[in-house]
RNA sequence: GGCUCGGUAGCUCAGCUGGUUAGAGCGUGGGAUUCAUAACCCCAAGGUCGGGAGUUCAAGUCUCCCCCGAGCCA
């Protein structure tokens, strides 16, 4: 069974922003979890390339649509390199296999005697690409989220019967199981009690989209076309488009990771297009939260953008994903404050965990020369350490499947803190100083190191980079493939030379604003 | 306007089906220590739990009203 994971297809009309670049950490986080679990796992994101409002940009920019999307699309593939994210396919919706299954797809929906045409005349705007409950006859109406002019459209369109799913949505949004957080399933439900409406799926008078079959002068719908992507990332394997292959190439989803804004898309009309189309529906849909920056909305008019490449360049892979991981509860909303960042980062990482290594590793090579030192009777699965350990396991196993971040991170803090209350407790280095005590000593170091060894492994899909570092100051190679074994309290041998420590995580020193 | 979710220590938040002195992390202050990345460890500071009324032997924890904030739908 594959496990299927995904973030959101980002609209590419501009740069990639922090927002996007989160929501691809946590499914990166998650996705390196899925293959230390389990055999099968694919990690898909990419961009959404079609649309008016990226036709206006393009134009705006002086540039074709399509050189606009090569180069944006570009930016975001280019930075989830450098953020080291895992995916396995990144799917852009600009590729022409992407419109031969559109075509299939939109050819079983027709089949299923969903598609019928209609006449649409509203305000629209542009920006959401969406039409907007605004009286006819209203004067200049904006849109009150982007705060732009509302375009009158009234064209003749294609639309989707999705009022014929009411029964069905209504049945899938009432599990407890679908939508998450929790916190955000009665928002959906009320939406849907309210009725569905059939909505349109193409676009009469925009150039910039896929061209409905049949239906000469008419482009699919940004969404419509948009989610389809999902599928066709999955028959991304070499093979051919053919929609009978998807379940056999990992579909259904088993989960979709997006932000809270497009959770409606993903939780209503998605489901309902695939019924159509007569596939499964994804198991579960994700709607995290969004990031503000000190307590304020991040926009170009503020002029308070945190700018994801800016982030890593000063900060690293490690501090950023710690911060976001483990300071916001995924699914609620959560602030960026600077001070706190690097306090965190500091105190966390360098200072609790770091440092936890740096010093029982001078000390392990001080007195057991240079290596680990031997095992006596103190230093098996009964001691606290060791019990602590197995409890952290148990913690880390149940958060990381509901995407719990922040538990799973807290409890691999508190693991660090008690091998660090352990060497204080039985201070090693005045112990030294009395003779016969260098075989307890021993233990007490070797317990510590192990600790610092399971943290270190139980941190690889949060912080890859990080449990690198710490495992190789052991002497020891990263975590590959499943980790079962490496959870197994005793992994470090007595007498493995340790090298000598440099800190594997420098502390944040930043005197001005990001 | 309808609905949903929040308003708990300076900050960010835990507090399940109501029950001893309301908790954690960060920040702050103090202590201890020297193995270590001025790091680690320990302790403390007392917040009318947004406001009001009610139910109850007992309410951050239930009910109603009000105020404030966020969001969804109109």
């Amino acid at each position: 069974m594959t496990y299927t994971l995904t973030t959101p297809l980002y609209y590419v009309n501009d740069r990639p922003h922090l927002g996007s670049t989160y929501t691809t950490i946590a499914c990166d986080a998650l996705a390196r979890f899925q293959r230390l679990q389990q055999d099968s796992v694919l990690f898909i994101t990419g961009v959404d390339e079609h649309g008016q409002k990226i036709q206006r940009t393009a134009e705006a920019a002086g540039v074709s649509p399509q050189i606009h999307c090569d180069r944006i699309s570009d930016s975001y593939r280019d930075l989830w390199r450098r953020w080291d994210i895992s995916q396995d396919r990144f799917i852009r919706t600009t590729n022409p296999r992407h419109r031969q299954l559109v075509e299939q797809f939109y050819l079983r929906v027709k089949a299923s005697g969903d598609v019928v045409s209609g006449r649409q005349t509203g305000w629209y705007c542009v920006a959401c690409e969406e039409y907007k409950d605004e009286p006819d006859d209203a004067d200049s109406p904006t849109c009150p989220i982007h705060q732009r002019e509302l375009e009158w459209r009234d064209e003749e369109n294609l639309f989707f019967r999705l009022s014929r799913y009411q029964e069905a949505i209504e049945t899938l949004v009432a599990r407890d199981d679908f939508i998450a957080p929790a916190s955000r399933r009665q928002e959906i439900r009320n939406f849907v009690a309210q009725g569905l409406r059939d909505f349109s799926i193409s676009r009469a008078n925009v150039a910039w989209g896929l061209p409905v079959p049949e239906q000469s002068g008419h482009t699919f719908y940004v969404w419509f076309d948009a989610l389809l992507g999902y599928l066709s990332a999955l028959l991304d394997d070499g093979g051919e488009i053919e929609l009978s292959r998807l379940e056999s190439n990992g579909w259904p989803a088993s989960i979709h990771v997006i932000g809270k804004d497009i959770l409606r898309f993903h939780a209503v009309y998605w489901p309902a297009m695939l019924m159509s189309a007569g596939l499964p529906l994804p198991k579960r849909v994700f709607g995290h939260g969004f990031l503000t920056r000190e307590g304020q909305k991040m926009g170009k008019s503020l002029g308070n953008v945190l700018d994801p490449e800016r982030l890593l360049d000063r900060c690293g892979v490690d501090a950023v994903r710690w911060y976001l991981l483990r300071d916001i509860q995924f699914g609620d909303d959560g602030d960026f404050q600077q001070q706190r960042f690097i306090d965190l980062v500091n105190n966390d990482l360098a200072n609790t965990i770091g440092n936890l290594l740096n010093r029982t590793s001078s000390m392990a090579r001080k007195w057991f020369n240079d290596a680990v030192p031997p095992r006596h009777g103190n230093s098996g699965e009964k001691h606290p350490l060791a019990i602590q350990a197995t409890k952290t396991i148990h913690i880390v196993m149940g958060a990381l499947p509901e995407l719990a971040f922040k538990q799973a991170a807290e409890a691999i803090l508190q693991l660090a803190i008690a091998a660090n209350g352990h060497l204080n407790d039985t201070a090693p280095w005045s112990r030294m100083k009395q003779p016969g005590q260098e075989s307890s000593v021993a233990d007490d170091l070797y317990v510590v190191l192990e600790a610092a060894r399971i943290v270190a492994v139980l941190l690889t899909p949060l912080l890859p980079d990080l449990s690198e570092r710490i495992l190789n100051q052991l002497s020891l190679a990263p975590v590959s493939d499943q980790w079962d074994e490496q959870l197994c309290w005793g992994g470090l041998r007595p007498g493995t030379p340790l090298p000598k420590p440099s800190p594997v995580m420098q502390r944040l020193e930043l005197d001005e604003p990001l």
